[in-house]
DNA sequence: CGGGGCTCCTGTGCGC
DNA sequence: TGCGCACAGGAGCCCC
């Protein structure tokens, strides 16, 4: 499941890989997965134009193309982009590279979309998003004062876009269990201290995980088609019965706004 | 406006 | 053994 920490992932590995080639051709073997414009057009305006810049909002990864439009792709749950040599066979999209290499675009679940834009900061969507939980800007007095307002269960709402962007399902089980708090606690009944640690535990879990590359969970793989090293070193995510690392307590599932949740009732309060 | 529940989709893994 | 069904989940959407 890419969440921030793997977009980013394959953002990096783009700029490194493939930054500055030409689109020679673009094969559309599943129209479904382009959501604007139409396929043809879609194919038309990007085929022979090259990747100027990589850009990331959230889960959003934002090409700039030469030609001035944006390739905009969100991977949802199975959503891959991998620079090789061969085209992947699963692939829905290919963009054929100049160097003779090809960018797959692959999705499994056909949840993820491709959308050509001419400004992807006017996007619904990312208009919407809530703040980088990593950009400087976003403070812990800013994070205590929308979460003062909210009512809601803490783990729904990390996961909320609009609140703050990028933290889906495993990542916001990860916080907080690093914070100690358990994933139903009301947002706005959150003390200071409680507030201060999930804030550090955001940021320290989304660095981790970038620094090892995100977790492969599900099929989720690097720029290259790598598998990452974070889901290793997953505290909570998929443990359900499994020993806490921290006190031996079987580790527990619940369902919370139908997704899974696993957490230690006795590490998270 | 908020929250709950359904929807899209397909591979996996379970129970009978 | 094999079939059928529940389940997994990000985000849009409808409804109350």
């Amino acid at each position: 499941m890419p969440e921030l920490p793997e977009v980013e992932t394959i953002r990096r590995d783009l700029i490194r890989d493939v930054k500055g080639k030409k689109v020679k051709d673009v094969e559309i073997l599943n129209p479904r997965v382009i959501k604007e414009p139409s396929p043809s057009e879609f194919k038309r305006r990007i085929k022979g134009s090259s990747f100027r810049d990589f850009l990331r909002r959230a889960k959003v990864l934002a090409i700039k193309l030469s030609s001035g439009d944006y390739l905009v792709v969100h991977l949802r749950m199975t959503g891959q982009l991998v620079y090789s040599a061969k085209k992947e066979e699963k692939a829905r999209v290919i963009f054929d590279l100049s160097g003779g290499k090809y960018l797959s675009f692959n999705d499994q679940r056909l949840f993820a979309e491709l959308r050509l834009v001419r400004d992807w900061q006017k996007m619904k969507f990312v208009k919407g998003l809530g703040p980088e939980p990593l950009e400087k800007s976003f403070t812990a007095g800013k994070f205590g004062d929308i979460l003062k307002n909210k009512k809601t269960k803490i783990k729904p709402l990390l996961m909320d876009q609009t609140f703050i962007a990028g933290i889906g399902n495993l990542y916001a089980q990860e916080a907080l269990f690093q914070a100690g708090i358990s994933p139903g606690r009301a947002a706005n009944k959150l003390n200071d201290a409680e507030v201060k640690k999930l804030y550090t535990a955001i940021q320290k879990v989304l660095h981790d995980a970038i620094r090892y590359h995100g977790s492969s969970v599900d099929e989720y793989v690097n720029g290259r088609g790598e598998k990452g090293e974070y889901h290793l070193r997953l505290k909570v995510y998929g443990r359900e019965g499994k020993p806490c690392s921290r006190c031996k307590s079987k580790i527990k599932k619940v369902s919370m706004g139908g997704r899974g949740t696993c957490f230690c009732p006795k590490c998270q309060k």
